[in-house]
DNA sequence: GATGAATGAGCATTCATTCAT
DNA sequence: TATGAATGAATGCTCATTCAT
């Protein structure tokens, strides 16, 4: 079923007739993800997209917009899937484990994606002052509403601050994807995502 | 003692009689963590420096040169400081406390340097492709290297990769520190390095 | 006849609608030819072509690269024009005659030109080094074709290399076009081609 | 004789102790050989000459001023000792022999300094407005003097027009021992010497 | 809507020249 | 005299953006 939902995501991307939008879109994540923000070229992106200069700014207000665009689009998509998925089960530690592999399965199936959210928009947060990043807000507070859950439901520790713990969660995960894309995607992630669920529920100390 | 010594981590940059070399990468932190580093331009960086744009240019080779060496150089700093700190102290879950303090109190002590090492430093993995981060790695190894110390002592549990757990710790603080810097430092990190302290030691499980 | 030709090659610069790109060649002749190379600013030549900086790198690689298409445009067109003129004859002294008086006509009729010519692409052989100066191979070579030619006949002498025959016309042609254009084009080339062809044939000792 | 009067020349500038103005003509001539006026740097003269970039302002008032002493210096040396070896001789014809021979032993004994006259002094009827070129002139009227004194010993042919004369002797060597340098010194100029004689005596007309 | 030629502001970098030592 | 660090004006080139077609 999982498999199934991922595939639709793909597919709402990669196949369909494609919009120009969507094109742009596409190719914007692909030359982002090879040349980084600012030393891709509104032109590059054009071409890839088999568009011409001039479209791209039939369907975006400047090249900043590509960016953020292309970050709420796939942000929607993303949180829906992960909505979708979160509601199988009741149980918290099972959500954490379902948000772990949800974070990685992105990584996996699209990290030109993954490149960009994770290293282009970091930066965007200086650039772009204007840009309040609402669609990450709700992804991140995902963990939080998950940790609230369990300690609602007596599962996890109280005393423990859930938006200190989102980060915790997050800002694991954004380490460790970005390292693994890094790096060539070349070890098996899924172990991974086994062992930091375990760590997040017991620490390293020795039980 | 520990604040003497980051007092004059700190002096060896402000006080004292800077070298031009040294003004222009104290300038260049500043230029790069308010602009970013492609927003910023080498004139802004020679002006805030108190020196000619040319002048720049006999002390490095060129822009992306100002941010490799004004990493290497803090992490150089940092990384002593920091070893020095952890030889305090044998016991591992402490020096796990002693690295969160001390990354914690560089964002402090060293916004800039800490908004530009972690957002635009990020970003040279992809433009810089021949620089090979390794001190980077030294200091995330250190992470690692407490780990496996725990280990042996029996203290940390022996089933855990210290290579992931050290991603936990280190993609954590790098979270929270980027937060809390683009929140305007408006809250206290203390209690937070605490919680953080138990959480990687404990989890979030109720016990 | 020939004055009709050489009207068409004239034409062909000035006269039709100019494409973009040669009102860039023909601004940049003239600045080129006033400034000399070095000095001379791309943003110089945008100006007197009318057209933005920007333009120019739409047409040309570079700067270098509007020197060597300038030239290679005009030595197409001289040595088509120049090629066409010596087939009315089959005399080689004739030839010979033809050979000065374009030469002559040519730093007539096209001044900046013939300046850029002698004295920038001089300087070229130095600095474009990968630059293989074809046509003017092809130009110089006409002469020794010619002097083989009387050979062949008869009525040039046998024992005299056609190579160094060369090189004696082209330097001495060069040499007085170069010494006319900076005196200020003040005195009439006629005779001095009736003489150097005279020169050419029978040398400087009385008969 | 004549080759211990070169080896003076050549001694000269290299043996004895080089004065610091010396040593900085001789470092000028060759960066400018091998780089073209525009493309050599006054620090690299200076390295070259092994003296420091503000001492070059001491002996000359600006870059410009180099490479005209540079030529000045040079032209005065040869000029002298070329004058020297002409008074050996009074036959016209001889001292057209002497004279091309003289071009083309400069040539090979000072190839760097021949470069830079040949081609970079060319570039400078443009930039340096203000400069005019008398040692030049004295070298090529040395031409014309021949001519005349032929003419006048009843020799050469009193019809031709002395000015003209000196052009073709100084074009062609001009451009034969540029060919010559550019080509690497990979021929022997005794032969051409030779035949040029013979040319400029007798033009290319079988007799 | 779609195009892509044209624009021109903007920036990194160079280098002749100066001047305090 | 000699030095060489410092200067800052100058310039080739890029690229986001526009607009006539």
């Amino acid at each position: 079923m999982v498999r199934i939902i991922r595939i639709m995501v793909k597919e709402h991307f990669i196949k369909g007739i494609l919009t120009k939008r969507e094109k742009i879109l596409l190719a914007a994540a692909k030359v982002f993800s090879e040349n980084g923000f600012y030393n891709s070229t509104v032109t590059k992106i054009a071409k890839k997209a088999g568009v011409a200069d001039g479209t791209i700014y039939i369907y975006f207000k400047n090249k900043d917009d590509i960016l953020i665009q292309l970050f709420e689009e796939s942000m929607k998509i993303i949180i829906s899937t992960l909505t979708e998925r979160l509601e199988k089960t009741d149980n918290p530690s099972e959500k954490l484990k379902i948000y772990i592999n949800h974070h990685f399965e992105l990584a996996n199936d699209f990290p030109e994606l993954a490149e960009v959210i994770q290293i282009e928009l970091r930066q965007s947060a200086k650039f772009m002052k204007e840009y309040k990043n609402v669609p990450f807000l709700s992804f991140i507070n995902i963990v939080r509403d998950i940790v609230i859950q369990g300690q609602e439901k007596g599962i996890f520790n109280k005393n423990l601050n859930p938006d200190i713990a989102k980060r915790v969660v997050f800002g694991t995960l954004d380490e460790i994807a970005l390292h693994w894309i890094l790096k060539g995607r070349s070890y098996d992630l899924l172990p991974v995502a086994e062992e930091l669920h375990y760590m997040f529920l017991n620490g390293i100390l020795k039980k």
